[in-house]
DNA sequence: TTTGTAAACTGAACGTTGTTTATTGAACGC
DNA sequence: GCGTTCAATAAACAACGTTCAGTTTACAAA
């Protein structure tokens, strides 16, 4: 099966270069500036061209957003490098604002835009596909630090790992999303504010 | 002076039907379906006719935000009710989350989309203008009521107004967003997180 | 090598958008 | 009544996502 296996990676070809070019023009200029002629330019295809490899823009956009989100996976991972729990929750959180601020039009685009979007970013990419979606999984961490947090000390016995991560999650999804549609009404530095964002958040749910 | 005075108030006048118009198209059907050609019809003119009262589509949702503002304002003044600080800021919190689940357009257009929108409703409305926009009373109003939690008990002596309400701030706004744009990934209930949110903060900031 | 077919691809169009502008028409001061 | 001013319109422009009738290409069979 030479001739369809060749067939079959040209069409991944052009679709993963359809989502560089997107990638790179959304990084670059903004999701506005995101147009299928605009791609279809790029690629040096006619925009009809596009839709043999997408249904639609929304599909690219939903895709860059699956793309952007395993980076945060992997910013996130970096907290390994501190053993304990408390201080690995540290290091992650400022990973996570460090992610959102590197890469504001991703984090606006999963985390900001219609709820449709993180849907895809959260549930399995294909109908088939019954792994996880990106999203999912980095949850999962913080949910497994937490349980560890619960393990290792014994103030922390009673706490419940997965509402405590959706809190932790949502005191820094507020800070990173507030920095970036209002960053001028800050004044405090965004590090300052996780850090002092997480200790509280430690302290707090001792029992 | 009675001509000038009616034809300025005719002006008037149909700059607040354009407006009344068009939150009620947001409100009732999205922000993306508050189009210029939309709000025409509505108000019975052509649709040039909206950029002698205007300067452009992004004007006219920027008013919008200011107004939806006004009525957050009304929301956490509603506060009120109760006389200790440490539970006013309780049900303030519920108030803005409240406010967020009950006006999730305005909600959306004003934190959740470009900064230029933001930047409207917290600074003065008109460069003349000289007095703060609703977003900065806003927040004038959790920085005092921080002030006065600092003033009622020793713990709070230390407390610095305006960080506090900051973060406190960005963890309702956290919250309040991220129900909007991942509402499935969120399984608290919101008054459950921003309860144990609020409560956590301030066993966490005392000294 | 030629033919037939299936797929990739294009160019032009459709219906939207926001926005601009030449022209009209009515209301007003004189 | 006359001339001016200004609100309002109709029509156009450029750009958008998307569709589709065709054309071209690439390959299997003959």
């Amino acid at each position: 099966m030479g001739i369809a296996e060749r067939k079959q990676r040209h069409k991944t070809d052009l679709r993963d270069k359809v989502l560089k070019v997107s990638q790179k023009i959304m990084l670059n200029e903004g999701l506005s500036a995101l147009t299928i002629r605009r791609v279809a330019d790029e690629i040096e295809y006619s925009p009809g061209a596009i839709y043999l490899y997408f249904r639609n823009r929304e599909e690219i956009v939903r895709e860059l957003g699956r793309l952007g989100m395993e980076t945060l996976l992997e910013y996130l991972q970096r907290g390994d490098v501190a053993t304990d729990p408390a201080e690995r929750l540290g290091v992650m959180a400022l990973n996570y604002a460090r992610f959102a601020s590197e890469h504001t039009e991703t984090y606006r685009l999963v985390f900001m835009s219609d709820s449709e979007t993180a849907r895809a970013v959260f549930g399995n990419g294909d109908g088939k596909n019954a792994k996880a979606g990106p999203g999912e999984r980095a949850f999962h961490m913080l949910v497994h630090e937490f349980t560890r947090l619960r393990g290792s000390h014994a103030d922390f016995a009673e706490l419940d790992p997965i509402r405590v991560a959706e809190i932790y999650w949502a005191h820094l999804h507020g800070i990173a999303s507030l920095k970036i549609s209002c960053s001028e009404f800050l004044n405090t530095p965004v590090e300052v504010l996780v850090e002092t964002s997480v200790k509280v958040l430690l302290a707090g749910i001792k029992s």
